[in-house]
DNA sequence: GTCTATAAACGGATAGAC
DNA sequence: GTCTATCCGTTTATAGAC
């Protein structure tokens, strides 16, 4: 017996719209299917949200708003405690996942869901949400960017654009493993431990990350073409 | 005039279905739409391809299958060359990037659209190739896992499911890339020139997974903590 | 082999009873 | 406020003419 057994129609919608668009996308699943799922008369669909769309945009602002405020608050905190001194790279990566992560152990809705729903909705075409996305975390992104600038090495400086797309491939990253993705059936076929245990892969990813943005900028010592050496020589 | 108006039917359902399917995803696309933009009656679908499904297989099959040569053949290329030496991390960076975007360049396909493809192909719910990607790509992954292995420093020695572990976030970063995601409209934020030039993202994401797989070992440095540490002092 | 016409089911949305 | 019944466009797939 879940709670949304015992819930009204309008969270009973939502439960099982996030619940179907995220296993399935925005297309591929229908209004009714969603009514039938939460119990609940079709016309309901259209009575509280209007449209389908307008049914996944609530699922979208109840899932979000209500996190709203961890966007940032470990970085507030940091830049607070640090009194204007530069936080490490390490520390930075560990709350920008964290950020990501505890988003999952909030509110209403179940983590695993919620997680895999911000996975897709990086991905969904059709999602609607790339024109909200942005918006709510530009400030996040910008503020992360200079807390990076200001934490990587000084000699050799890391250009803007160095650090700004370290971060595109750290979010890029965080948003595969957050869909749950694995297409390459990777998990599967070395039995890596991961089924549930967010931690484990952030131990995994943390070092992985933090070398990364250590890493000598492309301005100076581009790597690209040892390949082409190698064959040619 | 491109290939496509002069081609037969299946070639030009093909090319079409690869499109849309591509743009807006399997069930967002109707094979009405398909037919008509490819300027085909719409029972041809059924008679070339069985079902909508049977069309998605069949793009994906056309696709991978005349490419099929390029998965391990740097690696190929590499290993006879070094004649058992290890080869180092760089280079197989370069050369696992490259077996990928080089399918870019290659067959029928215009590139920009295959690339988005195979990046859709790995978040798309219902694509089916989840089935089709794993068999196809196992030895890849294995021949890679190998040489990385071999390739990393010896000691401190990175442990099999570290390496496989970093090789999943570098599938990740790459599809994430090749999908053409971007949702936190950071290239456009931030000005970063991507459009249309794969080398230049290459040469910032090399440096950044070089180092990634270079970094200590997760199971002898766990480094996830230190947020924990850092707010509490 | 190719295509027109249509079938059969499903899609989102709503009118109007209660 | 809540729900049943239905509208009407669109969907996939096919039957049958050419």
């Amino acid at each position: 017996m879940t709670r949304t057994d015992t819930a009204d129609a309008k969270t009973r919608l939502l439960d099982a719209a996030e619940h179907l668009f995220t296993e399935h996308g925005f297309a591929a699943t229908s209004v009714r299917r969603i009514a039938t799922a939460a119990g609940v008369p079709l016309a309901m669909v259209s009575y509280h949200f209007g449209s389908k769309k307008g049914l996944m945009e609530a699922v979208y602002a109840r899932a979000l708003g209500q996190r709203a405020t961890s966007r940032v608050g470990y970085l507030d905190r940091l830049e607070k405690q640090a009194g204007g001194a530069p936080i490490s790279v390490d520390i930075l990566v560990e709350a920008f996942i964290s950020s990501a992560l505890r988003l999952t152990h909030k509110g209403t809705i179940s983590g695993a869901v919620f997680k895999q729903m911000i996975g897709r909705a990086f991905y969904e075409p059709e999602a609607g949400v790339e024109d909200f996305f942005p918006t709510e975390y530009a400030e996040a992104v910008e503020r992360y960017k200079c807390a990076f600038m200001r934490a990587l090495p000084a000699l050799p400086v890391l250009s803007e654009a160095d650090v700004v797309w370290r971060m595109y491939f750290f979010v890029g990253m965080v948003a595969y493993a957050m869909a749950g993705k694995d297409v390459m059936r990777m998990t599967e076929i070395y039995a890596l431990e991961v089924a549930g245990r967010p931690e484990a892969m952030l131990r995994r990813l943390m070092p992985f990350i933090v070398a990364g943005f250590n890493a000598p900028s492309a301005d100076l010592a581009p790597t690209a073409g040892v390949l082409a050496a190698a064959l040619s020589a």
